[in-house]
DNA sequence: CAATACATTAACATTTCGTTAAGAAAGTTT
DNA sequence: AAACTTTCTTAACGAAATGTTAATGTATTG
């Protein structure tokens, strides 16, 4: 069978997690077990996963560490949580991270294989594209989205935050288009509402700044809708 | 924020739908509430949704049997079910249906509004079809629909409002052509009375004094019908 | 000419944006 | 672990953009 999926299981009980990757072998899937988060990032980082299933509570790591290191790397990669007892605060934060679904242990074993199956079944991963293009060039600046740094030629380069980065990076794959609101706080802030719209108007206020040293550049506001990176 | 998303929730108890379609609504959804499964159908069909959370347990028609009707129409949008207790069988029927989420009641409202943003954030619904047209030239004008902005040649260009920017729109949709009242009204206003037909007497006028630029184009009124976007 | 529909301007209310600054949170260094 | 640095969020407030309504005048119709 060609197109068994691989998924990363994190989980510090040994005897669980042992008797969970055995059911979901016998289910056809390829799995990598971890036993903390630690392992589970270095793991993460070595091969190419389908999904993960992270248990929230362990010892070093805990899930929802490990999920936002994941998400920095891989922003589409499914991620389920399981929660010992169900803690809403967890649940809620997982969700916050961007999970796809939350499990409360003990559960059903059928229902995870459902949700897996689930998860898998609706996502083509159109992920293939924007992946590696981290190298950009507009204006009179170079532009490298991953080691986040903006290079004035003939002036300083300029080291970016994050959240710098990942702005300017929909601004630049936007270039003298629309980036609407809405898309880029989902996928930045993953959440758009009154609070994180100001945030992001206090970032685009930053990167005019910094873009200020030409004078042809302009990001140049669409009221009601978003942004726009443009020249002249 | 602008682009509220609309929900159809189809929940057969009064109460708890009432409570739960205000909560949501607090929460920036448009929602549409349906009382059972033949309605929620109805409903369904009569206009565009985001996103759907069924109640499983219904008379007439329960939400499994309407979640199949629904995903022969469209086999994208996402499905959360309700279901009573954690009826388990329930909940793989669910899945296999091919729904993204599941809660058993009682849930917890902030929870079951973390999946629904989680769930509509994740996927664009990869509407491929009708790509939007947003270029328009006419007369000594493009128009840029998209970024909201009317260009006269060897002229500055103009940022038009979202209201000058959708009836310029349609009436270079229908160019040469009637563009009636009514329809304009409920599309842009989206209801026609005797305001909002002042309101749009004031744009009117505004997108004369735009197009006064070029002494080719008129807007003419056809008294009592629309009006007509016209050249000579 | 009376009734209705349209045009224009201006005042007002509301929403969205730009910016500064304070301080919370996270990450580093000592 | 204390001190420092960087990053991010939140508040506050003025400015700008947008939309509605009122008032008043003009055009069209029968």
């Amino acid at each position: 069978m060609k197109s068994s999926k691989s998924i990363l299981l994190v989980e510090d009980d040994p005897n669980f997690g042992r008797i969970l990757k055995d059911y979901l072998t016998i289910n056809n899937y390829e799995v990598t077990l971890a036993v903390n988060g630690i392992e589970g990032f270095e793991k993460f980082n070595r091969s190419e996963f389908d999904l993960c299933i992270l248990d929230i509570m362990m010892p070093f790591k805990d899930g929802l560490t490990l999920a936002r290191e994941i998400r920095e790397i891989n922003e589409n990669i499914p991620l389920i949580f399981l929660t010992a007892k169900n803690l809403k605060d967890d649940v809620l934060k997982g969700y916050k991270i961007g999970a796809d679904d939350y499990l409360t242990k003990p559960f059903d074993s059928e229902i995870l294989l459902a949700k897996i199956k689930s998860i898998l079944n609706r996502k083509p991963n159109i992920n293939i594209e924007e992946k590696d293009v981290f190298e950009f060039e507009f204006g009179e600046f170079s532009f490298n989205s991953k080691l986040r740094i903006l290079n004035h030629k003939m002036g300083e380069s300029h080291k970016l935050s994050p959240k710098e980065n990942q702005l300017l990076k929909m601004l630049v794959l936007n270039f003298d288009d629309l980036l609407p609101r809405d898309i880029a706080l989902n996928k930045i802030w993953r959440d758009a509402n009154y609070f994180t719209s100001r945030s992001m108007d206090v970032y685009i206020a930053k990167l005019r700044r910094y873009l200020d040293k030409d004078i042809s550049l302009k990001i140049i506001n669409v009221h009601g809708e978003g942004f726009r990176l443009m020249q002249e």
